[in-house]
Parts: C-alpha cells; sequence; structure tokens
DNA sequence: TTAATGACCTATC
DNA sequence: CGATAGGCCATTA
C-alpha cells in the first residue's frame, strides 16, 4: 500500500534535518525533488502520522517563524525543543535562519 | 466526482 | 529596489 507518495519524500527531508538546525518548508520542498511541493509539505507536516521521526518543530517558513498550530502539545513547546537542540527562539517563536537554516547536507 | 482549501514559495512588473 | 500576482501538489468535504 505504500508506494513512496510525496510524504515519504517529504518526511524523509525532515528526517535528516540534524539536531541544532531548521529547516524551510521551500527548501525541504527543494531537496525532495520539487520546489512547487512546499504547500504539500506544510500538509505533510500537519498530518504528521509520525511525529516521532518527523519533528515538525525543527521546520519553519521562510521567515524563520514557527508553525501557528502545533500537534505536539503547544506552540510554546515548540521553542522550548528548538531551545533544547541549542537554537536560538525569538520572543515571537522566530529563529535565526542566518545562524541555524540548514545547509541541507 | 467535483470543488475548495491549505503549517508555502517563486517569479515577474 | 520594492511590491504584487500566480502557481503547484495533495488532502478533505
Amino acid at each position: 500500500m505504500e508506494k513512496k507518495s510525496t510524504f515519504e519524500l517529504i518526511y524523509d527531508v525532515v528526517r535528516q534535518i540534524p539536531k541544532g538546525k531548521v529547516a524551510t518548508y521551500g527548501q525541504i520542498a527543494r531537496l525532495a525533488g520539487n520546489a512547487k511541493w512546499s504547500r504539500v509539505v506544510g500538509y505533510a507536516l500537519h498530518a504528521n502520522p509520525d511525529p516521532a521521526n518527523i519533528p515538525c518543530f525543527r521546520v519553519v517558513n521562510r521567515f524563520g517563524g514557527l508553525s501557528p498550530a502545533f500537534v505536539f502539545g503547544g506552540i510554546n513547546v515548540q521553542a522550548d525543543l528548538l531551545r533544547a537542540d541549542g537554537i536560538t527562539v525569538r520572543d515571537d517563536n522566530t529563529v535565526d535562519l542566518d545562524v541555524f537554516m540548514w545547509n541541507g547536507l
């Protein structure tokens, strides 16, 4: 039943995000293979069927701002998780992409 | 089945 | 340089 759907590709990229770094939807979409999956990427993370291996909290938009709706338990929790990874989360739940934007190994 | 929406980005004027 | 518009894929109703 699983045939490597777009979600799998997106999850695969998100899973490659190293600790202490964050990736953007567009970047993930690009690494996934198509730079137009940006929307589907957000959808995939929104579905987040495997939050255990899909740290959506490490995924931020182009502005470095986290999502308005978190699934792990609370958006403020995400900021805490990012901080636990050594990431600097701003007061507005924004991350410094200039320092943590994952290059995409 | 069709239609509409969505945690977005990129390109162009 | 700055701002606007459009587009693309998948999911859900």
